[in-house]
DNA sequence: GAGGCAGATCTTTTT
DNA sequence: GATCTGCCTC
């Protein structure tokens, strides 16, 4: 059982002197965009450029320039990115009270103090993916909405979508051919008002919430604006609507705001995140100061041409050059093995002789896959070569049973009205409370305005409940009411409040009882774990105190405990389990392993249908955002990168044949070496066994030619910007080639996003009658007639082929206008 | 009301 | 392969 470690609290203390931090280390670009004071900044950063250090150096400088450090904001995009931030800034000029954090984390603070704005109270919840997705269960259920055929992830995932969209329950238009989109349109009110209710929030709400507190409160906005005057925010490629709406309402009166990023690193935009904006930024900020990282410090020259060669192949993107004084190193190998098995084996048994020749250690080493899936193959086979190895999907502890119920308590502690936690811990451990008298207490509690848990204190009023269920539920009343006494102590420690709730409950029991489950988990050990974790956090709270620290902008979360450890269990993401100090392989996806660098990384599993995932392989914008996925994973490496795919894959309980990626093929070149005994005799990748359907007939092409296929390809299919994907059949290579969808948000100004949030602006359509217009599905047709206005209004379109005359809601945007040349 | 079993279903990436 | 659901029995 790896320990579990909490990102700590903002650890504040601004007495000491300031040192002036040295700016010798850095080169010119990094030096001037570190010394960059007033003003919006664009800092374009390639991979391994040092844009952590320029943005540490940049927070010193301001602070040595005298801005006072309560006003600086650094959003990352992990609590792992910004603990290494603030180390750095530490080291630098000492503790600051630089607010630092995740976008989540930090609208989670703006929240907690301006709550009651958005008709919360600042005891509210933030309730996970898993209990949000219960939430939206019982609002089907109340609607008598089947959820059969529209399995509730997928509304969920709609929902949060939407909302990262900027848009509302009023706003969201059902996209044509999807039902689950109108299924969630019509659940989404409900569920909203059921998590208002609750006095809770979903990871979406922390960021729509504090958005529209910017966007309807002009006076608060302002106030927020100034009182955070310099905003830095990393990753800014992968910012979605409600994110850029958040940094552009504080960032009006003080344009202070210095985005850091690199398009060719966006792989959030099935988040919702959009390359627009920092494509845009520019245009945005017409006063922008732009400074280009484009050398590297990481990479071999190796591995950076191959890189390089790679994303040459995205047609979206700014041409961005990688400049490395580095020596070419090893080639980058490129593996063709025959089974997963194999692939695992090779992987493991390189890595264990690596270390036992004392050539590596096992921390030097990641391996990084498309989906999570993938890992076990890989651990079996680390393991029967005894190479340890921390799994980065850290998530795995905060989703065991035993914690999410404590955590729950502690939740319900905090915010009686949170009945999805009520609903997991009342019965637990038996109380006698069954479904049957749940439903009775809901119904009762509804009835009467009431919470579950007021409800349950009433319980012996509720008609139809048996005698034994009520008094349970008054007796889970009491026992509420007792513990809340006891998380109202002053100077409250987490760790001794999770040992009441235990006690008192009857969990620690529970637990004991049950011993060892059937997966071999001590149970109690991790709650205990859990409690060790809480210890730290008390422990840095009461540092804190000691040290006197009340910093300026008074930090209202981390003045109450159960709130900053609420928060923070609910925050903690992936990555941030991650511990580099600890001497094991690091094993992760793709995504995770975004801002990190490692030694030697293996990239596994590039084969088509998984690297690029098939989801994608029809869709030329998410099949860029793949490469681009490939390009962050081939770019963390600084010594070494091995990428390797499987003839023969066993893969979710099947075994599958599969031909190698197309991105292998696009890093082919001078820098590569291929090997392994699938790979061709010939040395080229591009032999026929590996293609079923080699494009160019009896061309035999060599990798460079392969490219510029590669390059074509896409023309032959498009995506628009409702998902849908227009097939061109047989589309020579030479086909049309259409403009890609424009990004999806339109708007640049912060005044057009404060309407559009307030949902006075409908998504537009600019068509009329008689015009030319397109539909992925039927081709094109003519607009014949228009009925209606706004988004609402609907045309008619009498299409060319065989679909005949249809009606479209033209705000939809499933019709857009034929660009016929 | 609780617990256990069999069958069905769906498989990306994450704050 | 894993998880969830519904159904069954005690």
């Amino acid at each position: 059982m790896s320990s579990i470690r909490l990102p700590p609290v903002c650890a504040h203390a601004s007495t000491a002197p300031l040192p002036i931090p040295s700016l010798d280390s850095l080169n010119d670009s990094q030096r001037q965009a570190a010394t960059h004071v007033e003003g919006p900044l664009l800092v374009l950063a390639g991979p391994g450029s040092g844009k952590t250090r320029v943005v540490t150096h940049r927070i010193a400088h301001l602070i040595s320039q005298g801005v006072p450090a309560g006003q600086i904001v650094a959003l990352s995009f992990t609590n792992k990115a910004a603990d290494e931030m603030r180390r750095r800034v530490t080291e630098l000029v000492g503790p600051q009270p630089v607010e630092m954090g995740t976008f989540h984390r930090f609208a989670a603070r703006l929240l907690r103090r301006h709550a009651g704005f958005v008709g919360l109270t600042s005891d509210y919840s933030i309730l996970d993916p898993d209990d949000a997705g219960a939430v939206l269960k019982r609002a089907a259920k109340k609607l008598g909405l089947s959820l059969s055929h529209t399995p509730i992830d997928r509304l969920a995932g709609t929902i949060s979508r939407a909302k990262n969209d900027l848009l509302t329950p009023e706003t969201f238009e059902p996209r044509w051919g999807r039902p689950a989109d109108e299924v969630a349109r019509r659940l989404w009110p409900l569920y909203q008002q059921m998590l208002l209710d609750a006095n809770s929030v979903d990871f979406d709400d922390l960021l729509v919430h504090s958005a529209r507190l910017l966007t309807d409160n002009p006076d608060l906005r302002a106030i927020l604006d100034a009182r955070h005057r310099w905003i830095l925010v990393d990753e800014y490629q992968d910012t979605n609507a409600v994110q850029y709406c958040i940094v552009r309402g504080l960032s009006i009166d003080h344009p202070n705001l210095a985005v850091t990023g690199d398009p060719d690193q966006a792989i959030y935009g099935w988040r919702g995140a959009s390359i627009r904006n920092i494509l845009e930024f520019e245009r945005d900020y017409p006063t922008a100061a732009v400074v280009k990282l484009e050398h590297n410090y990481r990479s071999s020259a190796n591995i950076l041409g191959t890189a390089d060669r790679l994303i040459a192949h995205n047609s979206r993107r700014k041409p961005k050059r990688l400049i490395t004084a580095a020596a070419p190193g090893e080639l980058v190998r490129i593996v063709l093995d025959s089974t997963s098995h194999d692939e695992a084996d090779r992987i493991a048994a390189e890595i264990a002789h690596a270390i036992s020749s004392g050539k590596r250690s096992p921390r030097d080493f990641a391996i990084l896959f498309r989906t999570n899936a993938l890992s076990r193959s890989l651990e079996v086979a680390l393991r029967s070569c005894g190479v340890s190895y921390q799994l980065v999907r850290g998530l795995e502890f905060f989703k065991r049973r035993e914690i999410r119920d404590v955590v729950a308590w502690l939740r319900l502690l905090k915010n009686p009205r949170d009945d999805e936690a009520l609903l997991r811990v009342v019965n637990v451990p038996p109380r006698g409370i069954g479904r049957q008298s749940l439903e009775l207490l809901a119904a009762w509690a509804e009835d009467h305005r009431l919470s579950r848990l007021d409800a349950a204190a009433r319980a012996a009023g509720i008609p139809g409940l048996s005698k034994r269920a009520a008094n349970a539920l008054v007796q889970f009343g009491r026992l509420h009411a007792e513990l809340c006494a006891a998380a109202a102590a002053p100077d409250l420690r987490i760790a001794a409040l999770l040992e009441a709730v235990l006690n008192r409950t009857g969990y620690r029991q529970m637990l004991a009882d049950d011993g060892v489950d059937e997966d071999g988990n001590d149970r109690l050990a991790n709650v205990e774990e859990l409690i060790t974790a809480a210890q730290q956090l008390d422990d840095d709270i009461a540092a804190r105190r000691q040290a006197g620290d009340t910093a300026a902008s008074g930090a209202a979360a981390d003045d109450d405990p159960l709130a900053a450890f609420l928060e923070t269990t609910a925050l903690v993401a992936d990555t941030d389990i991650w511990d580099p100090t600890v001497e094991r392989v690091a094993l992760m996806t793709f995504h995770a392993a975004k801002g990190l660098e490692f030694p030697v990384v293996y990239l596994v599993a590039m084969e088509d249908g998984i690297l690029p995932h098939e989801r994608s392989l029809d869709h030329p914008d998410q099949l860029e955002e793949e490469r681009r996925l490939v390009f962050v994973g081939i770019t963390r490496g600084m010594h070494e990168v091995h990428a390797s795919c499987a003839r023969m894959r066993d893969y979710r309980g099947t075994r599958r044949i599969s031909a190698p990626s197309l991105f292998l093929n696009e890093m082919i070149g001078s820098e590569t070496v291929l090997a392994g005994p699938e790979a061709p005799a010939s040395g080229n990748l591009a032999v026929e066994s590996f293609f079923d359907e080699d494009p160019s007939g009896d061309d035999r092409f060599d990798a460079a030619d392969f490219a510029d296929d590669a390059r074509a390809a896409p023309s032959a299919q498009i995506t628009r910007q409702d998902g849908l994907t227009l097939e061109l059949e047989d589309a020579p290579a030479a086909a049309p080639q259409r403009r890609p969808a424009r990004a999806n948000l339109a708007f640049a100004t912060a005044a057009d996003l404060a309407e559009r949030l307030s949902g006075s602006v409908k998504p537009k359509h600019n068509l009329s009658a008689g015009q030319r217009v397109w539909h992925a599905e039927y081709g094109a047709g003519l607009l014949s007639g228009i009925s209606g206005t706004g988004p609402r209004s609907v045309g008619t379109v009498i299409f060319d082929g065989p679909a005949g005359t249809r009606k479209f809601i033209l705000g939809h945007g499933s019709i857009e206008p034929a660009d016929e040349k």
